[in-house]
DNA sequence: TGTATTTCCATAGGCGCCTATATAATCCGA
DNA sequence: TCGGATTATATAGGCGCCTATGGAAATACA
């Protein structure tokens, strides 16, 4: 996985390995994009522009019928200028049309449009593989997706945050003291 | 987690919640901004400028001295301009030296300046209670990192792209009737 | 020696999300 | 009725990574 430097002095290492939130915030956005590129060579394969950011908006739409911004950022848990966006990139690629709601004139209807439907239809077999994909592969690494979903609920139990801002307060006087034999211990390390 | 609008007529879903690569990138991507946010607040709160980014950079070059930016990204198994980039954020913070290498005119010796330097003996004592905080998290979990282990070394057998391809290969003839009757069904649920 | 190829790094632009902010519309209480 | 508070959405800018590209230096080879 890593590039292998043969005449590198240094022993090279994937450094989110390490535990720390660094190391496992960077490991997930890493498995993040790793995933959302390979996605997005499959649909580059099949000739079709697409962009991840579209497909739960248009699930959306097309399960659910026209609807606001703010009820999708709602229904998709993401935030009302993350749909707003995405609404803009869709309208441009005339895959949605935006109204006026006719009740509240701060509001907006979005729907798919015809093309949007056809690509969403077009697509369907395409998400349906890629999903028995996903299938497999939870299988295969022994249900990472419970796992994600422990740590999802765990960190809403107490975020992350809190839990190292306890860690800290609570180590108020001991990490004085680590904070000496760290330094030390660093400083020796150190070429 | 999600915004419960109470006067919305759709249930509100976290859409990442559901298989296919699309959610699990999302999922991963989202836990990733969450972890980095409440990060980012512990080093705000301690009154810290400091970004994601630096802390690989940092730390190696703290451990293993004056190095080059292709070396470092081959440590840190990320891309040289992401180096090239995270490089210049340090320099402009008055965190890095750059030298030319006395060896290669083509080459930049990247080095912490005594600010680096202090600054990463500053966080020590963060990271270690940020260690320990994941670790707790990772049991909580029931091992989660263990699980992504197994997702990254799942995706180095075999790549999500190619899985796809071959589910897609594979179901050529069988997915024209899926295409059929999934189209199908999708329109019928279409109000 | 000259040229083609490789290596090193900087830069540009993109991705999909976020928070912050601004503007306009709506609601509600005095 | 008016004005303050709330709601709906657009926009700006940022984050940390990526790929693609370009320029310069070094290397390889005829």
């Amino acid at each position: 996985m890593e590039i292998q430097d043969s005449t590198s002095p240094v022993e090279p290492r994937d450094y989110t390995r390490e535990l720390g939130p660094s190391a496992l915030g960077a490991r997930l956005r890493r498995l993040s994009e790793r995933i959302d590129e390979d996605a997005g060579r499959i649909y580059a394969d099949l000739g079709i522009p697409f962009r991840q950011q579209w497909w739960g908006v248009m699930e959306h739409l097309y399960d659910h019928g026209p609807t606001s911004v703010g009820h999708l950022a709602a229904a998709l848990g993401i935030s009302q200028p993350s749909v707003s966006q995405t609404r803009r990139s869709l309208e441009a690629a005339g895959l949605l049309h935006l109204r006026a709601d006719a009740n509240d004139g701060r509001s907006r209807r979005l729907d798919l449009s015809r093309d949007g439907r056809e690509l969403y239809l077009r697509l369907s077999p395409v998400w349906a593989a890629m999903d028995a994909v996903a299938r497999d592969l939870n299988a295969e690494t022994d249900n990472v997706v419970a796992a994600l979903e422990r740590l999802d609920s765990a960190l809403a139990r107490s975020s992350l945050y809190e839990r190292i801002r306890n860690a800290l307060d609570a180590g108020k006087h001991a990490s004085r003291a680590d904070f000496s034999a760290g330094a030390g211990a660093r400083a020796r390390r150190n070429p």
